[in-house]
This record gives C-alpha cells, sequence and structure tokens, in this order.
DNA sequence: ACAAAAGTGTTAGGAATACACCCATGG
DNA sequence: CCATGGGTGTATTCCTAACACTTTTGT
C-alpha cells in the first residue's frame, strides 16, 4: 500500500528546580529556521530507533545530562501543518525531570545551552511554547498523585529540599510540619537511609531515597 | 537538512458502555498483514492533515460513528521498530468515548467492524493489544477526576445510567445514595434539566446533561 | 397495597488543618 | 544561651461511608 512519509521528531520538555525556581533547559538554535532563537532540545527519530531511545540520545547530545538521574515519559505528539516551516514535521515530545545539575555543555546543533525559570521561557521556536506549557502542566498535576518530585532531588534528600519541590513546581506554600508527616505516611514513598545532614543549619534533618511506589495513598493535594 | 521519512499513522481506542460492560470497537482486517485477525481502527497520515483532523476523518471512515457525539483525546504515541512488520510506522493513538450506539458499518479496508467486551478483546493485530490496555487505563483513571463518564451516556441521562457507566469502567459496585449525593453535589459536572424519566421502573428519575466543568472537585475515587 | 427505583437525613469514623510544643545542632 | 530549622502531639473541622428512611411511580 502506499502511504505518505513524514518527518518524525523528538522534542524534550526537561525540567528541574534551581534556587526554588521551576527552570527549563533551552538550546540556542544554531541553523535555521529560527537560527539564533531558543527552544526545546530534539531531533530527528532515526530510521532504526524506537521513540524512547530516541529521546534518551536526544537528552545526551544535547545537553549531556546523565542518563540515571533523568526522569523520562512521554508527553504527546504535535503534528500541526506548518508547524515546521521546511516541512511537514510530526514530533512526539518527552518530558524530563531532572535533578539540579552543573549546566550542561551545548550539543551539535546547538550554539549555546541554558537553564531558564518556566515565567521567563516565552517566544521560543516552532509551537514549543506549547509544548512548554503542556509539560509544565503535567508536571504540576503528577506530584500530587505519584512520587515523581523526587525526580527532581539528588539520590538522597531531606524532607525539606523535598518540599521545596513542591512549592516551587506548584507555586505555593506548605506548611513543614503537616508535610513531613504526609510524605513519611504514604507507603513506599521516602525509604529512610538512616543517615542525617546539617546543611541547611539547625538540627540534622534525615535522608531518604525515593521507594518504590508508582503511586501515592493518599494523593498530596495542591 | 537531510532527515528519515516515516509513515505515520493514527489508531483509535473507541471505547463504549455496552450492557453494562466495557467494550471496544474493532474491526477485521481485509488486507495484509494480519488479515482476517481484529484491531483497532486506524489509518495513514495525510500530508496536509493535522494529527485530530486524522483522527476524527479515520473515526467517520472506518466506524462510521457521528462526530459531535463521541469525546476524542491523544493518548500516546508507538514507534518501536517492527511493530507493523511491512515497514517503519509511528502512530498516534487516540482515545475515543462514545454513547451506546447502534454498532456501526464497516468502512473502506476493513471487513467487519463489532463492539467486543474488553475482556475479550485480546490476540489483536500488530502491537494493538498494547494501545487497548494503555487507553483503558487512561479512561479509568480519568473517570476519577474528571467528567468524562458523561461522554459514555446520551446527552440526557439519569443518576443512574451513570453510575452504571462507572461501576462497569472501573469494576465495582458502588453505593447509589451516595454516589447520587456525590455527582449532583460536584460543581458543573450536571446540568438539570427538569424533565424526568420512568425508563427503569420505580419513581422517575431527574434527567441532566453534562455541565460545564472540565474536572472534578472533588474527585470520585474508586 | 406492593414492588421497585429515586432521592434525603443521620451518624460514626477517619483524614486534613492549624498550631503548640519539643528536639538537636551551630555559633 | 540563643537562633535555626527538624520533627511530634493534639484539638478542631471537614469529608466520607454506611445505612435507615421517605418519595414517587407502575402494576
Amino acid at each position: 500500500m502506499s502511504h505518505p512519509a513524514l518527518a518524525v521528531t523528538v522534542d524534550l520538555v526537561v525540567l528541574t528546580v534551581r534556587a526554588d525556581t521551576l527552570s527549563v533547559l533551552l538550546v540556542e538554535r544554531g541553523e535555521e529556521p529560527f537560527l539564533g532563537r531558543w527552544a526545546l532540545p530534539g531531533g530527528f527519530v532515526r530510521p532504526d530507533e524506537d521513540l524512547p531511545a530516541a529521546a534518551e540520545r536526544e537528552l545526551a547530545e544535547e545537553t549531556g545530562l546523565p542518563r540515571g538521574l533523568v526522569h523520562l515519559e512521554q508527553l504527546a505528539s504535535y503534528g500541526a501543518p506548518g508547524r515546521d516551516p521546511r516541512q511537514r514535521v510530526v514530533t512526539v515530545c518527552y518530558l524530563a525531570l531532572a535533578p539540579d545539575l552543573p549546566v550542561p555543555r551545548a550539543g551539535t546543533d546547538a550554539a549555546d545551552a541554558r537553564w531558564f525559570p518556566v515565567a521567563e521561557a516565552q517566544g521560543l521556536a516552532f509551537d514549543h511554547d506549547h509544548l512548554l506549557a503542556d509539560g509544565v502542566e503535567r508536571a504540576r498535576s503528577k506530584l500530587e498523585y505519584s512520587p515523581l518530585a523526587t525526580a527532581f532531588c539528588p539520590p538522597e534528600f531531606t524532607v525539606a529540599e523535598l518540599r521545596k519541590v513542591y512549592e516551587a513546581v506548584w507555586g505555593t506554600g506548605l506548611d513543614p510540619r503537616n508535610f513531613h508527616r504526609k510524605v513519611t505516611g504514604a507507603a513506599g514513598f521516602l525509604d529512610p537511609t538512616g543517615a542525617t545532614t546539617t546543611r541547611d543549619g539547625g538540627r540534622p534533618a534525615a535522608l531518604f531515597r525515593r521507594g518504590p511506589a508508582t503511586t501515592l495513598h493518599p494523593p498530596l493535594l495542591r
């Protein structure tokens, strides 16, 4: 059977929390179209490559972020004719959540790569404003009923650090005492390591790793 | 820039509730590969067609279901090499929810089209078992926090009919009295029409239309 | 009158909030 | 000893599940 052939790309909404602010990784385009404009990292899917593999490859190539520390999930696909001025392109967008890692290097096709507070990330190339908004909304809602907030934290973290993630992503303040009770009470959310830290001053805080749970019972509500 | 060209399709997980059973619309393939096997309806995206438009077109062509009554949302994309034995195909899968409409006609590429209880829909062509499972899981979870269950109902419906939708999709029993209070209490979920019906015997039940809400506060939990 | 389904009232138990209070460290 | 943040106890308030009860029809 005959069929039309289309170009397929993966794009990445890579989020982190830096300085108590939800931030997104953008690359400065080194090619036309949109040369010099900021955009989400991404690129073409190769002929024999599965979609998650393409997303992981682009994450490594364009951002230099280490694979193991980054949570990656599919967000949605976008294929409006005209979204790329060169040709018809369907993009499969992935959402990546990372801890606050050192500024990554620019990739092959990018002139520069930097973290931006999501509130300042506007006027992006293509329809990337739209993809970013969808990714932020997904992240916000998934914090409620999944243990995904731990993806923004280093492998070992304190309850207060986890709370700052929620406050940054949701843009709200949370009661530290009730938050502590909730997250330590949700089965499978946090695994105590037994160690403590005093990096924020005051009484030492217990350190946790992410637990085995995939959903939160009960959920944490905004 | 050079790039690989891939075939892109849309596939549809079309669900309804028939005889208190969650059911899926399948088509019998009239072509190779998988000739004679049951599959999800779907087809190639045209060169100048947006993805939602392709989904709506395939829904009309392959199932004959009327557009206005069917809720349509994107589910996910699947592109593993080898998922179509002919060539590399990336599919964008849509979830469609419909009221219990008369058995639709077979489409152009299909030998037959029928509703199957989802529990009996196994051994489908391609990776469609997987897409179906993902669609069912999405429908189950969206009933909790969105007013989507109304998409399974005709334009005017009773609280008991809505409850049967929840019971069929979740596979659980619900207390009719508490359910009534919850759904009529959730702001924007149901709009009373003022009319009543006695189609199930007993005291006449009030008729409702779906309200303007997009999320349920508070959610209905499984 | 009775059966059947719709819809309301009531109550007991459990979760969320607000906040008082205590704990463990550094300076 | 005091400041700082970590963590626990507790009372009040709200929500929910369970279920007794009333309403309105058809036969």
